[in-house]
DNA sequence: GGGTTATGAGCAATCGATTTCTCGGAAGTT
DNA sequence: AACTTCCGAGAAATCGATTGCTCATAACCC
């Protein structure tokens, strides 16, 4: 692969006028730096981004970890962060940490040793991980979920969207109300948790033990929705906390001969491409994914830019969809 | 951020030794072996991931270059990447094209740039690109479609597996059978299209005019499903060539008041957690979407290690999932 | 005990680009 | 014509880690 002595060769100049040619400094002679431009193309020459970066200190890189990256939720928080990095110049490197805090910590190591500009971080909870980013002073956002210790944060209001689905649950008549919610000590799940109990006693009901924590994801969903529907004092709806487990939740109630609304009003986080083709369709908290990204990324770059202001957390909304599943008739 | 003359510095030793050390490499003494370790571990010393990839010559790094990550195909091609990729020790960096070609070509110069050990695309289509690749000898392996000019390449059988979808609707009685697949000239789109008309030949049948490409996207779907859906003599049953091109056609048969099924058979490309929750549960062709990822992964990682054997294509087979939606009752 | 071989550690070169410093020569001034 | 200023380009230092080469010391052999 052409080096840039190759190209400074090629062209009769040093490397120097090389490289300030090709990086458009003033201080080169338009015809030299034509010349240049042209032998470069010639050879097909890329410059090695290790040695610019090894030099100049710095990467154009950002590191985004996310947690699951088959849902939705991370692949639409991905494309915002995207876009707004590339527009400045900015390449994303994703990475699946599957929360699991070792995978998060490995490829935090790998994002630190590669000097990455900054780090988007939905983080697993580790107080560890938080401290090994601190300590090198990396610029961080967390995404959807704090940072332990603090630090830029991008959340959205789960736990007053929780609120809202449920007084909308009891609005629409549903009196014994169930929740199956994320892994307890996750952020997020416990912000939904929270925000359903607001709910209850407002309307001035309880849980009356319909609560179920289980992992963000179908299988454990369908197993707690099972239990829950089977005792001998079923809830009367449900609120889900997020997309995965509402698959678990709608086949558990296919199953039981179920229908969603009439029988068991169920409304769910994430809204999803198919939710509106189900019979009755689902009604869902609609969580500004993409916005969470964008946003972050552009707290991050300012950052990285320079800002040392006092760290932001910024708090977007989610807004309720109301469709068929929550309604009695 | 500490260097290895920090480290060396602080354990008494040379930098030479302190790599040797940190390196497991056999020639150093226990004792001073672990001398160094004590000092990196209280330094926090990271190596400098560019200096040491500039001297190597070489990163353990893949890019995973796919057309968009909201699809569920590519994110499960990405976990097999991903986890064969991990074991072996690779990162794998993760890029959204979008299937712009101009947006590949970006990512394929920042890939090339930072000197990746390895590149897995799931390609545009555009020449150039395969060209850039080829030029810069970087190994390759495509993804899902064929690079321009030949490379180790993973495919998945699109083309028999839309035969026999076709097959499978004629055997359930549908004689009126259109298609909808994308955007022509590219190969996954064709091949299901050809496979299709090959079913329909075989079966006797005519496609009849009932053919229409679009984007591989719901809004797309949408209009094409309602042009055929509102001609004279509409088909009674659709192959349709994605996921997200389901959703589409399913909206349009909703607002149309027709059954899939019972009015129109449908059968989609790519199975998903939500095709048993519809009513009736929707028809699939389900791909080996994590195998090929792991496959193609397996393929590159040979490469890296040096094998020189001729370009391998390696052609995975779908299969059909038959469910409600191919079903006339 | 003298000579040879192993062993372990340091010196210095190296990777490729950027950037500071330096200098030759052209342009401008009086 | 002599002097200053400015500009553009090259020489060389630099980033941080790895590694070939060298050398000192210890171990070993006869």
């Amino acid at each position: 692969m052409a080096t840039i002595s190759d190209v400074a060769a090629r062209a009769g100049v040093s490397t120097a006028t090389v490289s300030r040619a090709l990086n458009g400094k003033s201080s080169v002679d338009p015809a030299l730096a034509a010349r240049v431009v042209a032998a470069a193309d010639e050879l097909g020459y890329r410059p090695n981004g290790p040695a610019r970066n090894l030099r100049k200190q710095e990467t154009a890189v950002l590191a985004l970890i996310i947690s699951d990256i088959e849902n939705p939720f991370f692949t639409a928080i991905s494309r915002g962060v995207e876009d707004v990095a590339h527009a400045a110049g900015y390449s994303v490197v994703l990475c699946n940490s599957d929360d699991d805090p070792s995978k998060e910590r490995e490829y935090l190591d790998v994002a630190l040793q590669e000097r990455v500009a900054g780090v988007l971080v939905s983080p697993t909870g580790r107080e560890e991980s938080a401290a090994l980013l601190r300590a090198h002073a990396v610029p961080v956002v967390a995404l959807d979920r704090p940072l332990p210790g603090g630090g830029d944060t991008v959340l959205v209001d789960s736990g007053g969207a929780a609120r809202s689905a449920t007084l909308h649950l009891v609005d629409e008549g549903y009196r014994r109300i169930g929740c199956l919610t994320g892994p307890s000590g996750m952020p997020t799940a416990d912000a939904r948790l929270a925000g359903y109990r607001e709910g209850l006693r407002t309307a001035g009901l309880t849980d009356a033990g319909l609560v179920r924590h289980t992992e963000f994801r179908a299988a454990g969903a369908r197993r707690a929705a099972r239990q829950l529907l089977d005792r001998p004092e079923p809830p009367d709806a449900l609120l889900v906390a997020n997309n995965a487990m509402a698959v678990g939740v709608l086949e558990t109630l296919g199953e039981l001969g179920l229908r969603p609304g009439r029988d068991v009003g169920v409304i769910a986080f994430d809204d999803a491409p198919w939710a509106t083709l189900l019979d009755p369709p689902l009604s869902v908290v609609a969580q500004p994914a993409y916005d969470v990204g964008a946003l972050g990324a552009q707290l991050l770059l300012r950052r990285i830019g320079g800002d040392v202001g006092e760290p932001a957390t910024r708090t977007l909304s989610a807004h309720l969809v109301a469709r068929g599943s929550t309604t009695r008739r």
